[in-house]
DNA sequence: CGGTTTTGACCAGCGC
DNA sequence: GCGCTGGTCAAAACCG
């Protein structure tokens, strides 16, 4: 899914650095920019500033540099070999024997040859993580498909029951109801988005939050298909993707769908009062605007580097926070929906509130797909939740919020009902950090389609977290601390103990893939929401003009005239 | 010059 | 109906 997505590497390379120093940096390194995907400079170990424009262009450039710097590397191991071997000779038997000549000749066409072997090599290692990637794309899709058949059936099942209760008499509507409340189904109005929610709840359950998002035509299952398909729109399409090599937009030109809906989906209130039926794209796409996705992170950065491509159309005053909120839209392509609010929390300001909202209708660049992802998981999740309830979740153990940010145990995933649109916050500025290990940088979740050094363990871990809707699916919100994951978390480090060699060279072997930083991306998130390093600044600086972002970078702090 | 940011105005929803 | 608030628009300013 998240091909050739990038990842801090830097933090890695820190993380090792850190492993040397005492690990208790738990305080709590403010960071200055969330830079989801930048650093692949720093994993080749090369100097920051002479890839500053190649890789604002992009990071399909960034790719392609890299292969270039294997070869280089190659390249200089090999010609040091010969070379040395040559002028070793020439300077002991200079100009004494013509064979030499032949041997050189011999050895440089040999050198050629390796040289040419070498660049087909990585030519053929960088269409082989091509074809990783697309393989875990699809394999992702899949699971999200299969995740939506299945809450489907269950709820299909639980449907007639609930038909039948409610043609019945009103006392067995009461005990559906009983039923339900002891299954914590009831207050789950919040995430009722879908229309058939609709159908199938009581008038009063309607509330008036969601009635907007209610009035699509679509079901559930298309809105879960809908949020699959639109999460593997960008990693789908590889050969797209690479339309954003020049980290510019190229923009609304392949989405002619997204020209033709322009900003309609943004006028979702409006259309929603109109008459007029909705496509059922517009409906999926409206509840998917509607379920918002937010992040707390810690950075002093005006924003967070997703690799996406914002514009801010708007700055507001909101009340209850001195900090203005900014609005920025994507524009990645024309007519992208997905917009995201920016506003520091009020009581700790430095702590950067990102609220997204909206799937994204285009190709996604790897390196925003690693945030594009998470979020798109996670408002999956509040919709899947919203259908199947604690069921829901526990059958999205592809879920990249659960995988993601649960194996840490420390951010903490919050459902919030109390604002107009469901909220799944992802709280990444509670947790020290809590990725080191002596021999590992970092804590992995499983991941499929990578060496799973404890997937018992973390696999658990969606579960937990299903559980914790099922048991908290109240209006008051939902938490996971620490406390849910104690007793996973035990198990991750009795494991890691006895794997934790294993482990280390699996950390260095899959960090290489492409594939695995997307999922890693949350965590990461959390690893720099939690414990990132004020030097990040340089990164962050770089990276947010080396990004398709940068337009945004300086001027945004001014537009935070509160920070 | 094109894209982005700024910023005041406008609109819709909601509570009173 | 009125005011408040959130969200968006759009013209002007700004920037590279």
């Amino acid at each position: 899914m998240f091909q050739g997505m990038e990842f801090p590497v830097k933090l890695g390379r820190r993380e090792e650095q850190d492993a040397s120093q005492p690990s208790n940096d738990n305080n709590r390194m403010v960071v200055d920019e969330v830079d989801f995907f930048s650093d692949r400079k720093n994993k080749l170990n090369t100097n920051s500033t002479d890839d500053h424009h190649q890789d604002s262009k992009s990071n399909g450039a960034v790719s392609v540099k890299k292969e270039n710097w294997t070869g280089l590397d190659v390249n200089t191991g090999l010609q040091l070999v010969t070379a040395n071997t040559g002028s070793d000779q020439s300077m002991v038997d200079d100009g004494i024997s013509s064979d030499h000549g032949v041997n050189k000749r011999a050895k440089n066409h040999e050198l050629a040859q390796l040289q040419v072997e070498v660049q087909r090599m990585n030519a053929e290692n960088q269409r082989l993580k091509e074809m990783l990637g697309q393989v875990t794309n699809n394999y992702s899709a899949l699971q999200m498909h299969l995740a939506a058949v299945v809450q489907r059936q269950n709820h299909t099942t639980a449907a007639p029951a609930d038909k039948r209760s409610q043609l019945d008499h009103d006392q067995n509507a009461e005990a559906k109801s009983d039923q339900e409340k002891k299954q914590g189904l009831v207050p789950r109005q919040f995430l009722n988005l879908g229309p058939r929610a609709t159908a199938e709840t009581t008038d009063d359950q309607v509330s008036n939050s969601s009635s907007e998002a209610r009035t699509g035509s679509a079901s559930p299952p298309q809105n879960i298909n809908e949020v699959a398909k639109n999460d593997q729109i960008g990693p789908l399409d590889p050969p797209n993707s690479n339309n954003f090599r020049d980290g510019k937009r190229v923009g609304g030109d392949e989405s002619p769908e997204s020209q033709s809906q322009g900003w309609v989906p943004n006028k979702v209130p409006k259309l929603n009062n109109s008459a007029a039926p909705k496509p059922i794209d517009q409906s999926t796409e409206a509840t998917m605007r509607k379920a918002r996705v937010s992040v707390r992170a810690r950075s002093e950065a005006p924003m967070i580097t997703d690799g996406c491509q914002w514009r801010k159309y708007g700055q507001k005053m909101a009340k209850g926070n001195p900090c203005p909120r900014a609005y920025y839209r994507c524009t990645m392509a024309v007519g992208c929906p997905v917009r995201k609010q920016v506003q520091r929390c009020a009581e700790d300001r430095t702590i950067l509130i990102t609220t997204y909202e909206g799937n994204h209708n285009h190709p996604l660049p790897p390196a925003a797909m690693a945030m594009a992802s998470t979020t798109t998981a996670a408002a999956s999740m509040l919709l899947s939740g919203s259908m199947a309830s604690a069921d829901g979740m526990n059958m999205n153990p592809n879920n990249l919020l659960a995988r993601a940010i649960l194996p840490c145990s420390s951010s903490v995933a919050t459902i919030s009902a109390s604002a107009p649109f469901p909220t799944v916050t992802l709280d990444l500025t509670t947790s020290p950090l809590q990725f080191q290990r002596p021999n590992t940088p970092f804590q992995i979740p499983n991941f499929p389609g990578q060496p799973q050094s404890f997937g018992a363990a973390s696999q658990q871990l969606p579960q937990g977290f299903g559980q914790a809707l099922y048991n908290q699916s109240k209006f008051s919100g939902l938490q996971l601390s620490q406390d849910l994951m104690g007793s996973t978390s035990s198990q991750q480090q009795q494991m890691q103990q006895t794997q934790s060699s294993s482990f280390a060279d699996t950390v260095s072997a899959i960090t290489a893939d492409p594939s695995f930083t997307a999922a890693l991306a949350a965590a990461i998130t959390s690893i720099i929401g939690g414990g990132a390093h004020p030097s990040n600044n340089n990164n962050s600086a770089s990276t947010t003009s080396n990004n398709s972002t940068g337009a945004n970078s300086n001027k945004n702090i001014s537009s935070f005239p509160g920070n």
